[in-house]
DNA sequence: TGTAGGATTTGCGCTGGCGCAAACAAAGGT
DNA sequence: ACCTTTGTTTGCGCCAGCGCAAATCCTACA
């Protein structure tokens, strides 16, 4: 039994009494996912919806010809796999652990019970779909519109808002990310991501290393990202 | 006062007693837009979600560089502007009426009510846009790994599955469409679907003159469609 | 300390499809 | 019947970024 803590203050949990808390995790259980692992399958049936603790989790969706997107990254303290609340019975996406994560995971069944009993619960969550459905489109938006460089410049700065950490250098990204990592997220290849950062690199605006990303001068990349394509 | 027959039997209201109709349309009242006028702007605040009787409505995201996407294509009896239950205080986009059409409007203080007293309506809403956001994710993945042939022959494909009218020729699109708006489906330019549907027309695929597009050879399309990009 | 395997960098050539421009065609208004 | 507006077609040149290939660099593990 997992102690009320770890979730009270998150937003889902948000207003409900220490009894309520206790309630809602006797139907979770907790595990640990090793890095590199998955957490689901995209297309396998769903049995649960989860609740990521400690880590940091990636969202990848595959093409019938196996090409790779992934659609985002999930921090500590966020739901994912949320795909009952949708009325989907299969993962739509696959969920790999980007570092050695801590996961609360609740059987299906335990949606419809908790938000009928906690609407703040319910509510918080249909919420939340609909900001991923604003975010993906506004993802998409960018993807069609923008050029390569443009879109590396706001994924990286998206990474950093979202799991950056301060460091003597500057924002570094708080988990391994590859060049093939960044391509998958702008819809491009490793080859073009690198080239690009090496010119960054060269102009001091990120630093870079293997499966390792600093931004040093977040504003000289905000500009990149900002550049109108056509003056 | 409008009707019951006129929303009695679509999905959102599926199970709902007489009095119930009744109920919902109470706090409803409907309008008519003409072609081509906007029925909500983007970014403007949300004061109604909608439902669509008759006509074609389309879904427009523009970009702070004016370049727009069509985001969907709202079909008689669909619900649309849905912003209300995704908990935004704006609409995401802007929708024109394609044809003439008649709406239905509820103010935003009605979904609230409506969700509680009817949780088939609720859940129904939910699902509706919990499909939107796989639809979303399909229609990128697709955007960004397919080719430009692939991406339109996909974007009539589903048009005419969703809006297509049989004729003597083949099947017809059932609303005025342009050679721009099948590019703002498919990010890309109407020239280059203008250049792709010529070809296609010589092939004897599609027949297509001003704003009108019929396909003859929706197997033929699907072909062209499933492509694999590297052979 | 050596080494295998994964990650990254970089050069080079090619091409899909965009930008530009101009002509043409179909509606609709007067 | 004419003119304006709006939509469509087509030719041409160009370039961002991909595919391919090869070298190099880390890092973990034996």
């Amino acid at each position: 039994m997992l102690d009320r803590t770890v979730i009270a203050g998150l937003p889902p949990f948000e207003g409900l009494e220490p009894d309520d808390l206790d309630h809602v995790l006797e139907q979770a259980r907790s595990s640990r996912y090793p890095r590199d692992s998955a957490i689901f399958e995209q297309d396998a049936p769903t049995e649960h919806f989860f609740l990521l603790l400690d880590g940091h989790v990636r969202v990848v969706r595959i093409t019938p010809e196996g090409e790779q997107v992934i659609s985002r990254y999930v921090n500590a303290g966020e739901m994912f796999g949320l795909a009952v609340a949708m009325g989907r019975a299969t993962y739509p996406a696959r969920a790999i652990a980007a570092v050695d994560c801590v996961v609360v995971a609740w059987p299906n069944s335990a949606f419809a019970e908790l938000a009928r009993r906690f609407p703040s619960f319910g509510a918080n969550t249909y919420r939340t779909i609909g900001r991923w459905l604003q975010d993906t489109h506004t993802r998409m938006l960018e993807l069609v519109t923008a050029q390569v460089e443009q879109r590396v410049a706001h994924a990286l700065l998206r990474l950093a808002h979202q799991a950056g950490r301060k460091t003597a250098e500057g924002i570094e990204i708080d988990f391994p990310i590859t060049r093939q990592d960044i391509a998958e997220m702008t819809a491009t290849t490793l080859h073009t991501v690198s080239r690009v950062m090496s010119a960054w690199e060269e102009k001091k605006i990120v630093i870079s290393g293997r499966q390792r990303v600093v931004i040093v001068d977040p504003h000289g990349l905000m500009l990149i990202a900002e550049q109108r394509p056509r003056p």
